[in-house]
DNA sequence: CATTTTATGTGTCGTAGCGCACAGAAAATT
DNA sequence: AATTTTCTGTGCGCTACGACACATAAAATG
């Protein structure tokens, strides 16, 4: 199972652990691409592998009955997917889609738990990340209901930013409306706002950020919220 | 700190435990009474006391700037308050507020995370309720945003009803309108549909369940769902 | 019993966002 | 180059719900 790793491992969370754990843990790894649309886990369903994402990003999604699916996590290379591993529940609590094409590391659910077991800077890593999800999960739940799409559409664009590692990536308004859960043409409406004012452009699926700052001073106090919340806990 | 403990301890999680377990759990418990809008932790402050609640339930909330604060999750003797410490992390991730009196088994943070080293099982009884709770926030989330008031409402009254253990319990309009995020007069007319339909009686806060099956027909199927993820890891 | 407080019923108006429908335009496919 | 598919812009009517306002009536308080 040994294989060829990346020189840079930028996953925030493997970086947390000690040089000899993390070579370790590095040799039970394997890396994958991640590609755009790739179902990585389903709810209730086994979990197979968990992700540590380098580049590219992971959406956490709920189906609903009568609707689309929604968004109420995203995953980038601050995180992981498969934490609740930890919690000794073999199964999924969410689908997860892969959202933004990319490239992460990857380990079995079976070897992964072996490895919990004798490597407690894991475990706590995974702890805390899991305690971020719960803020993340009850924050999202208040940005989504109480918030309008044009500060949640400034978001989603910044969190995605952060993860994608670059200025550009692409994504249509109807996969927007979805994570959202709001109509295609309410996304072009508030897309065209933040097109307008220069934040960002948007051609046919390719966004580029054009202006942060004024985006962040767009989008919701939800942005900056969570953002305190992790790094207050991976420092 | 021994104190005396009610002859039944009707908390679903304390009896998980084995007999051994739980009666030395027990020993370090203290009986207290909760009642209605008493503040058991703040969000980031430190966890004083964990709940186990055996009468009554309480809110997490999640406060918003310029909103009132939304209901994210529902704790009665199905679970308990402050399970975050098994993660490991001394500070609350969200506000809890007592919302039907009654009574409750507590024991301060520290020695609960003592108890926890050496009982595996209450770790990982904790550790589903942990699970269930990424789930509930997750489901919440999606029906909060997409569900219309009155089946939201039906299916608080049910969790309420669930966890209150009696047909009869006591809130204002104005607090369910927190709860709910939403005007207090959409749950005047909300709540007059149902008294219509006589699925409940509703005079001044004091609401009675007249037909339970006819509530979970109009409820959304959150409800059940919830349940049944609740019933898969607690059998 | 008078007064204040609390809780509910109602009513009006404004609006964000939905459902639906269709048209134009760019990209992909043949 | 012609055709199909994908993506975006736009418009219209509708509805659930918000903001605000006020009336009534039951409790609580003096």
């Amino acid at each position: 199972m040994s294989v060829v790793i990346p020189v840079q491992v930028t996953n925030h969370l493997i970086r947390c652990l000690s040089r000899e754990e993390r070579n370790r843990f590095l040799q039970h790894c394997e890396s994958v691409n991640l590609v755009f649309g790739d179902i990585l886990c389903e709810l209730d369903q086994p979990i197979q592998h968990v992700y540590f994402p380098l580049a590219g990003f992971i959406s956490l999604v709920i189906s609903m009955e009568d609707h689309q699916p929604l968004e109420v996590g995203l995953i980038g290379n601050e995180g992981m997917l498969g934490a609740t591993l930890a919690l000794g529940i073999a199964d999924a609590p969410l689908k997860a889609v892969v959202q933004g094409s990319g490239s992460a590391l990857r380990m079995t659910a079976a070897q992964f738990q072996l490895e919990l077991r004798n490597s407690p800077s894991m475990l706590s890593t995974l702890n805390s990340y899991l305690y971020v999800l719960v803020m993340q999960l009850s924050q999202t739940a208040a940005c989504t209901h109480f918030h309008e799409i044009e500060p949640r559409l400034a978001r989603w664009l910044l969190m995605t930013h952060d993860r994608a590692h670059a200025d550009h990536f692409h994504l249509t308004q109807e996969y927007l409306a979805d994570m959202l859960g709001v109509r295609r043409s309410s996304i072009t409406i508030a897309a065209g706002k933040l097109q307008q004012q220069k934040l960002i452009s948007y051609i046919r699926g390719d966004i580029n950020i054009l202006d942060r700052k004024k985006l962040e001073a767009v989008s919701c106090e939800c942005y900056s919220l969570l953002n305190d919340h992790y790094a207050r806990l991976f420092p």
